[in-house]
RNA sequence: CGGGAAGUAGCGCAGCUUGGUUAGCGCGCCUGGUUUGGGACCAGGAGGCCGCGGGUUCGAAUCCCGCCUUCCCGACCA
């Protein structure tokens, strides 16, 4: 039986249609003071697996975990020209402390290159201390002028790596390997959401970066998101920090550094990479939960079933929770279905009778039925299918979205459906100035093989372009 | 930060133009009952510094000023 719309159609209004998602599906609330946000439960759940997959990898790509403070003197943000620059629009700075005026302003901070330098440039002494490999869980504070939950609040949580190596080869190789090992795999095989991975031109690169590469994903309403970003800052902060190393040859020399961060912005990406009318849709391998067991019925027998398939599938490695005597059957499918939850089962007598239960996607809506003896087997299969399934339809979307143009006015038209692909040359200068003020800008260059380039100076690149987020 | 719209119960809204008894409605919430295979129904009930501060007035949700917050469109950004 059709049931009157819970949300508002992404096709009727998109920003409605987000921020109903993040409020029905408990994602989260705005905080008192404008920009900020509460992550709620379910919303913070979806964050802790996100973080333990991509700390996961960042471990295994050799960086270790540490701790450096929120509050910055204001001097060391100077100390990098183009860093201070770009940062003091959108600093908070702390005048006050303890009842009395500071005698140097203290900024809370908007990303931590200058800390961590200044402590790198004391920690490393000899080449034997490279790489420095360090990252660092945290919030950061970018006063926003317009905030949006999850994708641009002005306190955030991230993840923000910082490195240290001897060589700008080292340097680029390992900016690279994170890129790949790290962010690419993470937004692939967990998010299932696709990027377009290439340098960003001249004019989007990070402040005091001497490259930023970028995973640049498709959402649902033509606008790209940046997921994922990783700097290589050549020797920049090596020389306003003085982070230098005695090489093999007894000669003093300037490390090379990077920087890269992954935001609780994917939490808005994941929102609208995968969500639909009905409300959000986890990736299987992401869901924090992964199996909603709802009952049809109260009774007794159907309970105590429901907790036995919960239990079976708890042991089959599933993350599952079952949802019984809150209210009726409808109303609960429904939450669960804002929620994402990728798989339902259903437990009532008359599937009972016959020693069976319904499964049900939440990406297609498909019906199945399955012995209760069969389902631990059979579930964990059906969520990599889910999951497989999720990332080629985001595949074929990013593909879909995404137009070969020859102009720039080809470039702006093609932009309200998505990405435009053209030559870098036909861009560059004029080009990106006049796309600018359509609001379209450049998400990133690729080589035309699609892979990532050096540099913005190697010949023949190709651009796509996008409005964006 | 510029342009626009809006803040009245948890959510969505009416009332404001033309100031005047006790500020309404729908959903949600609580209690009891009937229900439950796609957002149930009946009955009863709770819940409001009408965004905040100031002003005009005998009297302000309503008129005036300031501020805060939210949403949309731009410029800036993870």
């Amino acid at each position: 039986m059709a049931s009157k719309s819970v949300l508002t159609s992404q096709s009727e209004d998109f920003p409605r249609w987000y921020q109903d998602v993040v409020a029905k599906a408990e994602l989260a609330d705005n905080g008192p003071v404008r920009g900020t946000m509460v992550i709620r439960p379910y919303g913070y759940a979806i964050w802790e697996r996100i973080q333990g997959e991509i700390d996961t990898r960042i471990k295994a790509a050799g960086a270790k975990n540490a701790y450096f403070p929120l509050f910055i003197p204001e001097s060391y943000l100077s100390k990098e020209a183009e860093h201070v620059a770009g940062f003091s629009p959108e600093l908070a700075v702390v005048t006050h402390a303890g009842g009395e005026k500071l005698a140097e302003p203290v900024v809370v901070r908007p990303t931590s290159e200058t800390v961590i330098g200044e402590f790198m440039a004391k920690w490393i002494q000899s080449y034997r201390d490279l790489p420095l490999l360090l990252n660092q869980w945290a919030n950061v504070v970018r006063w926003e002028l317009r905030p949006r939950l999850f994708l641009r609040s002005s306190e955030f949580l991230w993840q923000e790596g910082h490195t240290a190596h001897a060589t700008s080869d080292d340097a680029s190789a390992y900016a690279i390997r994170i890129q790949n090992d790290v962010y690419n795999d993470f937004l692939v095989n967990v998010l299932a959401a696709p990027t377009y991975q290439g340098i960003k031109p001249p004019s989007e690169r990070f402040a005091g970066a001497i490259n930023s590469m970028t995973c640049e994903g498709m959402m649902r309403d033509g606008k790209a998101l940046q997921m994922a970003t990783t700097h290589e800052l050549g020797q920049n902060f090596a020389k306003a920090f003085d982070i230098h190393y005695q090489s093999e040859a007894g000669q003093a020399e300037l490390c090379y550094t990077t920087s890269w961060g992954a935001s609780t912005r994917l939490v808005g990406g994941l929102i609208m990479t995968h969500g639909d009318d009905a409300g959000l849709l986890v990736p299987p391998r992401l869901a924090p939960v992964q199996v909603i067991v709802v009952t049809v019925r109260d009774e007794p027998d159907v309970i105590e079933a429901a907790d036995q398939v919960a239990k079976s599938l708890l042991d089959a490695g599933v993350r599952v929770e079952v949802d019984r005597g809150r209210g009726t059957f409808g109303r609960r499918v429904t939450d669960w279905e804002i929620k994402g939850v990728p798989l339902r089962v259903e437990v009532g007598p008359r599937d009972l009778a016959q020693g069976v239960v319904t499964v049900v996607r939440r990406d297609t809506g498909a019906k199945s039925t399955h012995g209760l003896g069969e389902l631990a087997g059979g579930v964990p299969t059906l969520l990599e299918t889910v999951q497989h399934d999720l990332l080629a339809r985001a595949q074929s979307y990013l593909v879909e979205h995404t137009h070969d143009v020859t102009s720039v006015a080809g470039a702006i038209d093609a932009a309200k459906d998505g990405f435009a692909r053209l030559a870098w040359d036909l861009v560059a200068g004029e080009g990106e100035r006049e796309m600018n003020d359509q609001a379209v800008s450049v998400r990133c260059l690729q080589r035309r093989d699609g892979s990532m380039p050096t540099s913005d100076e190697e010949g023949d690149l190709v651009c796509l372009v996008a409005k964006s987020y």
